[in-house]
DNA sequence: AATGAATGAGGCTTCATTCAT
DNA sequence: CATGAATGAAGCCTCATTCAT
């Protein structure tokens, strides 16, 4: 009749490896998981980190992560926030495009040279290190439909300051008309399978020498003839 | 206090339809389970579809399955070759660029002609589906070690055909010299963005379009001013 | 780069206490689950006894008990939706209380031995058997919503079917005029309680006693004066 | 595909309100806390209900709570004792029953309001208020064995009292004799149901009817015959 | 050839309690 | 006195795979 009643009481603190506990403010506790998060998701995959790998390397609790993030998907959703978050900033504080000046007036070597600047600028919003970059490019695709979504954000994102960018030098007279939105998938994918085969191969990524490819082709094609059209 | 709770009961795994078996030769079986395979790993995902869903798609039995396949990634892994083969054989059968003559007798139109017609086949080989093509750029990354490794390979027939192409081109005097690593893979980058593009808004891929684009660029660049070095 | 794979190869099948694993049909299964489940739940308490110990006790692997219900609680609901099933049964089958005649006919002793009759099936419809009884008035209250909603239904069957009976004897001359819903519930709520007490005692339940004191007390109260009014 | 992902992040605990700490003396905390957690089990229910809601509620850290209570369970048993003594307290003082006078001196008026009043007294100490009420009736029963235990012991002051005006009615002549454990259980059982029901339902619960309609039935019954025996 | 019941390792998450500040 | 960050045992559930029929 009477329940056995189990009373939950903690045996012994597990005398183990047991690491001291240590203790962190709120915010620097989470921002300390969010940057671990980030290395063992790149490392071991989303899907096959689980969360005790995210706190054996954080060195803290299982609990302990759960009084930060509600799930597993929602410390990646963090991570990527951030980016995301990252990124709406930089593209805000470029300088617009418009301040370059007429066509007239700019030799094409200061153009290529702008266009590259600004193409790096942008990349560098994006990938502001290798571990995001692999993430953002390899391993949150497709995982869940929230992190898509943010992903999709920073994309939308980098496709519209590069739509703008080239609206701009068309109606400037730098470039010829054509259509944008196509226009800009193109690049961006274009620079993106470059950065993609670099980390496939894990070669270091040559950020410039992939810019200046993009951005040649991207101006003048590879064709010796030109165009008539 | 209330909960929401969701479906009491399980519908007792007998009693979800109690089809009358049917029985296949072993090679029909094998295609119609692939098949069946491709349209559900598109649809839920491959890790979100289970075992379950393949079995009941194909209205067969779990163990069925089993007997033609090693386990749920090795059906993944056959559509993946299946695919691969595909691609093989289009890219073996095509004609050696080396047909087309010197630049000096070819006009920019029949440039731009063959150059699309070239990489339309190039695409068609690969894409030979919207569901395997969505499969391919989406779902199958990153899942696991094998499947990706089809997957590069699928990429490498490609980047090599292209680069393939463009060396030649280069060599017979149509096409600047270039690093024809990086421009092969911004040029199938920037064709897979376009793509990918379109299937995220759920709207029709429109190949020709993406082709002409791709190949406008390529070609001539945006700019207006004509290259000096 | 390559993804370590952790193929999920099941390891050798546990030589521990390994019970050879038996086979029955979904139903069979089903029904024995529910059967094995209702006992767990009662000897250990519902939020004591784990999932673990409902397996072990049906000699079932966990992930069998989760083919035929959704979980813990589905488990639960499905044993009380029984009784709930054969409450609404019994009740439907007893014969109408105008088939006892009219007043003037029916000698106090008839009246007595009816009334206690018609009570015991009430109850033995509720109380299939001291484990189902346990449940009912002890161990399923307040888990949770539907659990609950569940047990009030059975409430509500079992008010319903009293408060009916007491209206027609209202009506047919038996008893005094009286609110229907309160005395029902005074019943009720009486019978209930002395079966808990010796539920709480683990006394055996003497229905028949607790039938007889209920009628007594219904019918005739404790005065040994007549009341005026 | 999309999944109804709910809230993304926890607002990192600290900054919760950020309210500055309050300092109290022991005794008024310990009231405090009992004060609230009463509030807080009946509003979410005990085992819903975690130790974090009952600190926030009482605005106090995690570690304060644990000052003043070893554990959730002492908690909710402090509550649990308090009403257990003041039933104690109510009981012992009453008058006791023999003040009465003999049967032959009373009218049946007066033993009717005299049995209401020594009713209604009885379930106020019970009863206290409606939170106390919930969690006695419905919230605190079968979550553990100590707690159950205050529970039964409330319980049995209740019945003892009864069953003692009982036997001491029976003695004096005024009510026919039987087994007063079981009829004492009998009524008790009837009014909480009586009350059960009105708080199942959220109406407000009219004590005086449920009083009347119980000692009516308690003294008289229902029949309209007389009983012979 | 086909079936579908059975399995159990492994994953995620909760929450009462502890303890350094 | 008070705090709130840290903890980890324990629980529920999923699902690829096996195997008796």
């Amino acid at each position: 009749m009477s329940v056995p009643t189990r009373s939950r009481t903690r045996p012994a603190p597990a005398a183990r490896g047991a690491r001291r506990r240590t203790y962190l403010k709120a915010d620097a506790r989470r921002a300390q998981i969010l940057d671990v998060a980030k290395d063992v998701f790149v490392k071991r995959g989303y899907r096959v980190a689980n969360v005790a790998d995210l706190c054996r390397a954080a060195r803290i609790g299982r609990g302990t992560l759960y009084q930060y993030f509600d799930s597993k998907q929602a410390v990646l959703l963090a991570v990527m926030e951030e980016v995301c978050g990252r990124v709406e900033q930089v593209l805000a504080a470029r300088p617009r495009i418009e301040a370059m000046g007429s066509p007239a007036r700019v030799s094409t070597e200061e153009i290529v040279r702008f266009c590259e600047g600004r193409l790096r600028q942008l990349l560098q919003a994006v990938f502001v290190d290798e571990a995001t970059l692999r993430l953002i490019l390899r391993d949150a695709r497709g995982l869940d439909g929230s992190v898509d979504r943010v992903i999709a954000r920073i994309d939308a994102h980098a496709l519209a300051a590069l739509e703008h960018d080239l609206a701009a030098a068309q109606r400037l007279g730098f470039l010829r008309k054509g259509d944008v939105r196509l226009i800009a998938r193109f690049i961006l994918g274009g620079v993106e399978k470059m950065v993609l085969s670099a980390l496939q191969e894990d070669a270091p990524v040559d950020l410039d020498l992939i810019v200046k490819t993009a951005v040649q082709l991207e101006l003048y094609g590879l064709s010796r003839k030109e165009a008539r059209r």
